[in-house]
DNA sequence: GATGATGTTGGAACAACGTTCCAAAAGGTT
DNA sequence: AACCTTTTGGAACGTTGTTCCAACATCATC
């Protein structure tokens, strides 16, 4: 009993002692609960009831907090994968997982499309090209492969979490599609043909199953171009 | 007096009079010159030797004037292609002319990846779903095809910008592509096979070749899934 | 021409932000 | 106790987008 109380009085002196996983956490929190637009120096000193300085010695800048929360949600998902899957599957794991955790956590997907250098994707990258060697993709085209995948899905990171900025705070995500359908359906027939006739179904789809269903079509472009035979449909 | 009828007589009242088109030129110049981060309404006051205020009474806001620049950018895009040509050949041009018009104007690619609801997008969309149409792809999986193009694309773009962000003035994207990949060879061989095998193929890769790979391998595997004949490479 | 009405201009002012600075406090070591 | 290092927290700085408002220009009407 009174041997717990030896060393390590640095990590228990004080519960309410500032480090950066602390400060990530309490990020994490307000970009969840009040949106990306939330997170200030100010609001975050706040919340752990210091100064901003004092945030200064822990986190070198705004976007290394960001960078930082960024890291933690994505490594989250990845170490969160059931290992030893078919590969084809395996990517379909990964990419929902990346989805989902879009979907839970928008500011994320804001993250990843703007600054697709840092390190949260490179273990998403990885998977992808494991998988794609696993595959049986030879050479340049395990790159190219994997780029395609990852570039998807930071397409869709960028659009679905702009699409959460421009609800602010209206939760129903059905609702600004429709109103999205609404302005397709307003416009200039001559020019717009095509997205007119796909207006009404933009309410209705499911994100999640569209998602699926782009990343099943690159995989069926892997599958049909990276097999012996070429098929140029020329 | 109850005489207020307007006459729209909207006369160019002097050479040098501010309006929506001129401001727009005139942030288009500054990002193109200085970056991004460059254009302020200060900036953009003092080049167009005036002040803040004034600008207001032609753009809404910051955001009104970024959209407008990038919608400038796009529908010179579109409108600059030659129609008629094969379905996979409008393709590929329509996504070359958005891959080109990133590289001229690196902002756009922030700008799309950050709001890709705004209007610029739907041209691009727009195509890309007539051409798929023209396939002989059918019903929803038109909606999924095009927005999968769109995606990568919008991802692509993310990515690029964020190059040049990083660049920050080096104008050698090589140099930028080899730093990243020195980073990546020193990644945990444990962790990170793939990325460090790949990393020597980073510096010497062209990145207009690697998009349009993407854009094919999307191609393919459409063809794949939603032509008569269906090519079970199993 | 003079006169209002209407819209434009430009610069000062405001609130908020990220960041820096620094004096006080706390903790650890002698 | 005395000293040094690290941590704290709040004030202050410079910059940003935006608002406000007094001066100005333009034009239909008297």
């Amino acid at each position: 009993m009174v041997v717990m109380v030896t060393k390590t009085k640095r990590a228990e002196r004080r519960t309410d002692a500032l480090s950066k996983e602390r400060i990530v956490e309490a990020a994490i929190e307000i970009l969840d609960t009040d949106g990306e637009s939330a997170l200030t120096f100010r609001a975050l000193a706040a919340r752990l009831a210091t100064g901003s300085g004092a945030l200064y010695h822990h986190v070198a800048s705004k976007n290394d907090l960001l960078t930082a929360a960024t890291e933690e949600v994505i490594t989250g998902v990845m170490t969160g994968l059931a290992p030893g899957d078919e590969p084809r599957a395996a990517i379909q794991a990964i990419a929902l997982g990346v989805f989902d955790a879009i979907d839970a956590h928008p500011w994320v997907g804001t993250q990843l499309a703007q600054e697709p250098w840092q390190f949260a994707v490179l273990p998403v990258l990885e998977g992808f090209g494991q998988q794609l060697q696993a595959l049986g993709v030879l050479g340049p085209a395990q790159f190219d492969c994997a780029s395609a995948l990852l570039n998807y899905i930071l397409g869709l990171a960028g659009q679905y979490a702009a699409g959460v900025r421009l609800l602010a705070g209206v939760t129903d995500r059905t609702a600004f599609l429709a109103t999205v359908a609404d302005r397709w359906a307003d416009l200039d027939p001559a020019r717009f043909p095509f997205l007119r006739q796909a207006a009404p179904q933009l309410p209705a789809h499911d994100d999640r199953e569209q998602f699926l269903a782009g990343i099943d079509l690159i995989l069926a472009g892997i599958t049909a171009t990276s097999g012996s035979r070429r098929s140029s449909a020329r």
